[in-house]
Order: structure tokens, then sequence, then C-alpha cells
DNA sequence: CTCAGACATCATTCC
DNA sequence: GATGTCTGAG
């Protein structure tokens, strides 16, 4: 074995490397070396021929992560990673799904929606069961099937005791039958149909039990339910499960994730204890001090405790702005002046919790002119361009699917609306055929349908002479794709410069298997759909969500947007469960940071079109404030101050200022039981009025005029 | 019957 | 801000 290969682990890491062949839950803290960790151990037990390649499963979260495992590996050992099996969950199922496709009940080109697609699929089932979407929003619909599949249940296993819930087992059962028709899966299916595969099958399943000896998971924290079952079918009774998380860092429980996984694995396999890896390699010492501060307020931890033999560093610096866009003012100053200082722009990041935010940071950046490059938001293979032109290449492939039919139709626009789109649709419910049979059928020899038929039918027959790059460049020209978005203005030049992307990206495709060029790449096209556009090389700002930062880290970190009702999230206030998760999402913001951390809020904030007046989020309060540097904002005085918010203050309130019972926005007011405060929000009329207050001590508060003895000061 | 523009509505986080 | 629905012109 190549001696340095356990060189410079510590004890801990030693020990879960060298683990013996059974089972194991590493808790490995951020920034603790845990990749690290996960790739020696599979170098270890190749390279004491403990393994061999094709007997190692490796199971990570991103694709990405997927990669930079093989890469480490390769350059640990002269091995062939192509043996291996390492992926995503989404990706592993993929492929044993396609190799098992008869089995699994699926066609051979069968297509993987994405979650726009799977809501477009369900208001379109809704809409055809003639139920009203009042009464079953989409969205919660999406949400009902999604979830119980991620349990592990079928329509008819759902526990249905209301008629509500026994009606949403219905759309749930008539979803599924509308995708098995369309040859189509969603996210979820994929990992449910995987795993009826293995446990209905049990010749598969213990062949590949005696294949897949070793059974490692990264992000142990973030599986579901199935996931897990998925994972104990592999590992069986005798296999190694060698699962490594952080509960601290679970921040997905809204798609699923249960950190109870963790225990679960202690208890199903007999695993004494977790090794816990709580040496920090990567944070200040204030940086974690703070952190740890921090997740300490949780409960129903593993625990853990983090630490590090570096120096304290810097105190992490806070700086309140006056509104979202003095904000992205002040982060865009500090990235200027720490550029000038000879940082690198890629390795600062401004952290923010939802996407929406990134746009007051962006016309900052721009407007100051430094180079940033933003992660997730829309991707690439979101983007309407690429999914319109995709949808053709998918109707090239399967002429069945739906979803892909309706999408491009009449796009660009073919005198094929509303009305007809319908007609087709009663023909194929009537007749039990896919809309494009009923196209077919239906539209024969005249009309615009019949030219749509024809141009699917034109490209299909050139499938056989044209590879993929020159069959998405023939859709492009010939739907009239390319055409459309010359002629718009607008943004058509960048749709077009996206369309040649695509093309670009499709030049350099290799399929697996010959033949299934189209159905593979549409297949990344979906399992990759945010990880395409992150590699460029450029020195440029990184700006992301805070669940689309875990696992990276960088030298400086902005969190930006520290408000109650951003971040924690409006939507998670009021449980106790939620605000947890909010809290291990702050955990992971500050954690990416090695040697600065800047946190920010802002006392005001456009969201929704509209104003808002947050206060201070509590989560920068329950950092130790000695830790805390608090950078002095040029503070106007209190007049500019309100001037400033009244400049932004909806319009209502500007077309009666003085209206709310005597008091306006921005005036200083105090009150009998909650001291000093500002009026920072207004509603009702007449003797009705209620106004909402920051008070300095006890936040936002809404007050009714009639009964608050709320007097201006 | 289609299409473009007006209008309303609704907003996390992601494989 | 993006998306869905409505309306009047053609």
């Amino acid at each position: 074995m190549p001696a340095d290969l356990l060189a410079g682990l510590n004890p801990e890491q030693l020990r879960a490397v060298t683990w013996p062949a059974k089972s194991a839950l590493v808790l490995a803290g951020a920034g603790s070396g845990k990749t690290r960790v996960l790739t020696t151990r599979i170098a270890w037990l190749l390279s004491t021929g403990q393994a061999s390649p094709a007997s190692i499963l490796a199971v990570t979260f991103t694709n990405k992560a997927a990669r930079e495992m093989q890469t480490r590996l390769s350059a640990m050992l002269p091995v062939n990673t192509r043996q291996m099996w390492i992926g995503t969950f989404h990706g592993l199922c993929n492929r044993l799904l396609r190799v098992h496709y008869r089995d699994a009940g699926l066609p051979q080109t069968f297509q993987i929606m994405d979650s726009g697609e799977q809501m477009s699929a369900v208001k379109r089932l809704i809409k055809q069961l003639e139920l009203s979407d009042e009464k079953f929003p989409p969205k919660n619909v999406v949400g009902f099937i999604n979830s119980n599949k991620e349990a592990g249940y079928r329509a008819d296993k759902v526990q249905a005791i209301d008629p509500y819930t026994r009606k949403l087992a219905e759309i749930f059962a008539a979803y599924d039958a509308q995708c098995q028709r369309e040859g189509v899966v969603d996210f979820a299916e994929l990992l449910l149909r995987a795993y009826e595969l293995l446990s209905r099958n049990e010749a598969l399943a213990s062949h590949y039990r005696e294949r897949f000896r070793h059974v490692l998971v990264d992000e142990f924290q973030d599986t579901n339910r199935l996931q897990y079952a998925w994972l104990k079918l592999l590992a069986g009774r005798d296999n190694a499960l060698f699962a490594v998380g952080d509960d601290d860092q679970s921040i997905y429980a809204f798609r699923g994730a249960e950190v109870g996984n963790m225990k679960s694995l202690l208890a199903d396999y007999g695993v004494e204890a977790p090794v816990r890896l709580e040496q920090n390699y990567r944070s200040a010492g204030n940086i974690l001090a703070a952190a740890n501060a921090l997740i300490e307020q949780n409960d129903g931890r593993l625990g853990k405790n983090l630490w590090t033999d570096a120096g304290e560093g810097e105190p992490i610096r806070l700086y309140e702005a006056f509104s979202d866009n003095e904000e992205a003012e002040f982060v865009c100053d500090e990235v200027r002046a720490l550029s000038r200082d000879g940082w690198d722009l890629s390795d600062l990041a401004v952290l923010y919790r939802s996407n929406a935010q990134s746009r007051a940071l962006e016309h900052a950046l721009v407007n100051a002119g430094i180079a940033y490059r933003i992660y997730g938001g829309l991707r690439f293979f979101e983007r309407q361009e690429i999914k319109h032109a995709l949808a053709y290449l998918r109707l090239v492939s399967s002429p069945d699917d739906d979803n892909a039919l309706l999408r491009v139709i009449n796009v660009p626009a073919r005198k094929i609306g509303a009305r007809s789109v319908e007609q087709l649709q009663a023909a194929s419910r009537e007749q039990g055929i896919t809309l494009w049979q009923a196209a077919c059928a239906g539209g024969a020899g005249r009309g615009a349908v019949a030219g749509f038929v024809m141009l699917i039918e034109s490209l299909r027959a050139e499938r056989e002479r044209l590879n993929l790059a020159e069959m998405i460049s023939l859709i492009i020209d010939r739907s009239g794709l390319r055409a459309m978005y010359e002629a718009d203005r607008k943004d058509g030049e960048e749709r077009l410069a996206n369309l040649d992307e695509l093309v670009n990206a499709a030049t350099g495709f290799v399929a697996d298997e010959p033949g299934m060029e189209v159905v593979e790449f549409l297949t990344a096209a979906s399992l990759e759909a945010g990880e395409h556009q992150a590699e460029a090389g450029e020195d440029a700002l990184q700006l992301m969500t805070v669940h689309a930062a875990k696992g990276l880290e960088f030298g400086g970190v902005f969190v930006t947007g520290l408000e109650e009702g951003l971040f924690p999230h409006e939507n998670s206030l009021s449980d106790r469960k939620g605000l947890q998760e909010e809290r291990r999402l702050m955990y992971v913001a500050i954690t990416r940071a090695r040697r600065r951390l800047y946190l920010s809020c802002a006392q005001s904030r456009m969201l929704h079109g509209q104003s808002r007046f947050p206060i201070r989020s509590r989560f920068v309060d329950e950092l130790p404030p000695a830790l805390i540097h608090t950078l002095s904002a040029p503070k106007p005085a209190p007049a500019a101050r309100q001037a400033a918010w009244l400049n932004e203050t909806p319009a209502w309130a500007k077309a009666k200022p003085a209206a709310a019972g005597g008091f306006s926005i921005g005036q200083s007011v105090s009150h009998a039981k909650f001291g000093l405060g500002v009026v920072v929000n207004a509603e009702g009329g007449g003797d009705e009025v209620r106004v909402q207050v920051n008070f300095a001590e006890h936040g936002l508060k809404w007050l009714d005029l009639r009964y608050a003895k709320l007097s201006a000061c």
C-alpha cells in the first residue's frame, strides 16, 4: 500500500479510515476532513486488498462531489474507478433502471422529469380529471405525491382516512398511470422504482449484495426514508455500510431528509458509537466559536464540539445597512477593498437565504464592475430556450411524451392555440391514446397540427443519419426556434448564445451505450441541471444560496439578509423544527468561512414588490457578542433615516402620509410596555387603524390604536 | 380561432 | 419578477 496514504491523518480520521470491514457511522463536523476520510477509506480498502474496485458503491449528494471523489481517488491510487459505482442516489438509481428497464417495467428510453415538468404534468392531470385547482392546488398535489414516494408509499399504500386524502390518493394513482403511459419518471420515482426493483426481485438484490461489499454514503444526514431503505436493501446483513454525516448540517428536511436515519443506523447495524471527527481544519477560532455557540441552541443533537488549533483569527464583522441596496453596496465596497489587499475574488462568497436576494447584489456588482458568478438560480438546463430545444429532442426520441409535445406544439407560434390543443386532448382521452397519436390521427393532411406532425416526422427521419449535436442544431433551425429568437430584440441574443452552447455541450457528449445518445444526454440534462455552468475558471466573486454552499469553503464569506422573516424564513418561524433547521442552515453558512466572516442585515428590504422593515435575525443575537465587531454604518441622523424610509414607502403610505391615526411611517414613538420604537407600517382607516412598530427591545409589533397607548416622541 | 398585451396572483431552500 | 388568465383585435 502507498506508504503515505495514511500520513497526516489525525487519530480519529485514522480510526475511521481503517475501521474494520463492517458498518460504521462517522459524525463529521464541518471542515473536519470528511471527504478526505471517505476517499482515503476507499483507497485503504483497495490497497490493503480488502476490497476490489467492483465491490465499492459510493453515494454522494451532488454529481460534483462524485466527480471530485473519483478524481481524488485516481490521484491516490493507480486504480480503475470505472469499475466502482460512484454517484448520486438519483444517478445510481437511473443506472440500475437503465440496465434492468424490463424488470422495472419501464421503456428502454424512459425520460426523467424535473420538478417543473412534474408540476405541469400534474396541472394537466387535474384539468383532465375535471377537478378544481382551488381545491387541489397543483403545488400541494405534487408535494403529496413526492412526500409519499419519498416515504416509500404508492397510491394504494397511502394512509387515507378522510375523503380528501382519498381523493389525493386517487390523483396520485392517476398521475402514476399517466407517467407510465408517457414513459417518464420524476425524481422520487427514480428512487422508488429502483427500490421496488430490488425488493421484488430477490435474485437481482442478492446479485448486487454479493457484488457491493462496501457501501459508502456521504452526507448521510440528508437521506430520506426511501434512500435509507434502498441502502439497507443493498447492504443486507453482511455488507459494510459506512456512512458519513453531520446532523448539525441537515438542511433538507423540506425534501424528506430524516436526520433520524443516523440514530437508526446505529441501532439497525449494531454500531456502538459513532466515530467523531471534531478537529476543524478550515475556520479560524472565532468563526468556529460562533458556530458552536449558535448550534448549541438546538436540541436533540448527537452532540459534538468542533475545535481548532489555529488561532482565534479576526473578529466577525457585523454590518447593519439601511436598505437591501445599501447592504449590497457595502458588500461591493468590502469586496473591492479585499481585492486590493490581494484576495482572489473566487475565494470570496456572498451567501443568501433565497435566490430572489441575488438581484440587489447583482445590480450593485454590475455598477461596481466586479466580476461575479451565480450558482444555482436559473440553471442552464432550466432556461426556457434550452427546455424548448430539449422538448423537441424528446419528441424526436419518444413522440408519446405528452409533456414535451405540449411544451412546443405552439412554440414558436404556429396557429395551434388552446382550442386545438383541447381537441387533441379530448381525442386522446376518449380513445386512450397519447397526444402525438391523436395529432397523427386527427390532423392528417391538413391544418397547422398536420404541419407540426410533419415537422417532427421530418426530424425523426434524420435520426439515423445525424449525430446528437447535428440533430440539436437541425432542431433549432427547422423548428423555427432560431428565427423566433432572432426576431426577439430584448433577450433573443442571449438565448441564441445559450442554444449554441447547448449544441457545444452535445458535441462533446459520448454515450456509454451506442444508439442511446439522445436518452443519455437528456438524462444528464435532468440530473445535472445546475452543475454545468459552475466550471469556467475566471476569477469571480461567488454568489449562491446557503444550501448551494454546503460542502464548499471560502477564505471570506458574506452572510447577507440576516433578518427575521428572511433568515430564519417566515415559513419556518412558527414551528420549532423549522426554526431549528434554519439554525442549522445558519451554522452551515458560518462554517463556510476560513478567515473572514461578514454578517449583514438591512432595516428595509424590497420583498415581493413591497417594502418591508424587518428586524435583525435572532441568529445574530445568539452569537457571543465578544466575537463580533460591529462596523459602523455611515449613520445619518434620525431625520435623514426617516427620509430614506419614506422614499421606499409603498404608494398607499405616500397617499395618506399622516393617515395612521396621527402617526406616520418612520416616526419615533414610545409605548408603555414595549418602550421606544419606530412606526414602519400601517393599515386600516377611520377609527380602526393598526400600525406596525419596530421596537428597539421587543421587535416588530402590530398595535391597534384603539387600544394601544402609543405616543409620539 | 389565434395572438398579443393587460391584469392578477403568488412568491424558500433542490436532486 | 415570473407565471397564469382574461380580453379585445384581427
